[in-house]
DNA sequence: CTGAAAGCGCTTACAG
DNA sequence: CTGAAAGCGCTTACAG
């Protein structure tokens, strides 16, 4: 607002001129106010109206030392994030929590080489204060980097490697895939097989250890056959419901560890003329957008990511303000629609 | 890199006393190197990398008074922006063509009357240089204030109001809506619906009246009751698509301006029991990613996003960079899937 | 509670 | 081609 054409920014110095103040009083009224008499402060915050001032946040972060601002870090090495419908829901969670805290959110993707270069340097560039790190990998170079640069982080999910050293925020996971596991034996289902991520993914890891859980609560027998491995992409899904579906022809249930990777199950299922869930149940993870809109509609283990994303922004800020890495884990929920 | 723990990160002037020369020839180089001798900046460059040295760009920002980076601007007054699987590709694409250019991009969501507020605030406060905007609807006070404030933007799709005062990059809507109605009639359909966007954004208004063109070169008459609206959400679709049914028993084909609206409508279609494209043939809009994945695979015309971000920044760095406002049409292109 | 002043790390005329 | 110096707009001890 004003800024009229033209004119320069007010800065400070007229602020201080139109309050009949030193700039150093202006700069504690800026600054929360405090050692500050009334009178100058109702002057200040008058003349900081009428003058239109904003503050300019590349002066103020050159003498903090601080940008104010953080970045929203996808260190995932394909395109397999953006196809992945949980990706809009954290991203625009995370821009809102952090805009409760008037910070701006970069978005940085680090998906090639080269890409992976000028986000560290970009990082260590004192652009941000502070990363939210989704998609990772166990070895992930990015993450190395940012933990060994002791740059503050924190992990959507746990970061398998960095467990001490980063934050994280995650679901229980193998709760979660356990609770789905039980479900297809609660409905009588005997040969449940399972698609899981990629194992150095802890989405990947845990659930798989959840279904293993919930196979032996329910007295059901593990078999190597029943495991097929994908990589959270929907064709991925696809593929591995086929194996499935070859290696065990009478299978009546699968827990597949991703709502993506299950619409690609879906798919398989479809192809193969086998109902859902008349001849095969199925239960899926994330309780994504997709899994209301797939037909059927998804059961599914529901992530709260509006929560993840408020507890991540939450031990970020608490990073940046001095305070130890912590973790968050989140209770998973069964959320049972038409698939099982 | 470097920054040995506990260290301070390494200034322009740890540099100059590595390489033996000013800080200002320290500079020079890092500001592309002219009126700098062979031997200097031999000297200097083997200093930045002896050194680890990485430009505080607040520092440089104040004095240029450039913050070196751009907003990717929601104006969308709801959450339908990231319903739709386009906004994905918009955003990976706006990433990666500002990467390019070393500019970080920083998403800005002003989908609340706060949130209005705290963005044009951000925006006047000089965090960014310029912003692409999104989804743009006649009116958004938004737009208005960083037209009438002067920011540099570029709009994704005609900015209805600010033709002349905005940069923009669009798909041209109406001849790949007329496309779409010149395919359904090619086969051989007669009675020809369509359900639009907004009248207030211009994919709902170019694309109607591509479709009314469509429908005239066929020699079809326009009926009103042929024409239902939506406003890009795959629920309006459906409803859209119902009316139209019912009000329209006979319909055989329909131009849907939108993918996600496409999904609704074939929602409705599959309710109706009409078989797609067997005695409803539908033709889309977008070639988004759901496009390809809905079953029928969706016929619909194509936008091509890549294309489109790559020119919205190319014309923001050229706003940067002092040049007027232009404005880049691009054609649109039918593909042909199952759909029709 | 307040002002004067140093300093954050750069860039950019200005002399030479 | 190069260095010395001013200045970008803030914050923050330091006196008082």
């Amino acid at each position: 607002m004003v800024l009229d054409n033209g004119r320069r920014r007010p800065t400070i110095e007229d602020v201080a001129a139109a309050a009949g103040v030193s700039r150093g009083t202006v700069s504690r009224v800026l600054n929360g106010g405090v050692n500050v008499s009334p009178t100058a402060l109702a002057a200040v915050n008058k003349a900081i109206k009428q003058t239109g001032y904003v503050v300019n946040t590349h002066a103020r972060s050159l003498v903090t030392q601080r940008s104010g601002s953080v970045a929203f870090l996808l260190t995932e090495p394909q395109e397999k994030f953006f196809e992945d419908p949980n990706f809009q829901v954290l991203l625009r969670g995370c821009t809102q929590a952090l805009a409760e805290h008037d910070m701006p959110l970069l978005l940085s993707i680090a998906d090639s080489e080269q890409d992976r270069e000028r986000v560290v340097r970009f990082i260590s560039g004192g652009h941000i204060d502070g990363a939210l790190l989704f998609s990772v990998h166990a070895g992930n170079p990015v993450v190395d980097r940012l933990a060994s640069l002791g740059i503050p982080a924190v992990a959507c999910g746990l970061p398998i490697g960095h467990e001490r050293e980063l934050a994280y925020v995650a679901v229980n996971e193998t709760e979660g895939a356990r609770m789905a596991t039980a479900h297809l034996a609660g409905l009588g289902r005997r040969r449940i097989g399972t698609v899981t991520g990629p194992l150095d993914t802890p989405g990947g890891r845990d659930r798989l250890a959840g279904f293993r859980e919930g196979l032996e609560q329910a007295g059901l027998g593990l078999d190597q056959q029943l495991i097929a491995h994908g990589d959270y992409t929907r064709r991925s899904g696809q593929l591995a419901m086929e194996r499935l579906l070859k290696q065990n022809p009478e299978l009546d249930a699968v827990f597949v560890a991703s709502d993506l990777m299950a619409l690609g199950a879906l798919d398989a299922l479809d192809r193969a003329g086998r109902s859902v869930p008349g001849d095969v149940a199925l239960v899926g993870f994330d309780d994504s957008p997709s899994a209301i809109s797939a037909r059927p509609a998804l059961t599914t283990v529901r992530q709260p990511f509006k929560r993840i994303c408020e507890e991540m922004v939450r031990l970020l800020l608490a990073l940046l303000d001095g305070q130890e890495p912590a973790a968050v884990i989140l209770p998973a929920e069964l959320v049972v629609r038409e698939t099982a």
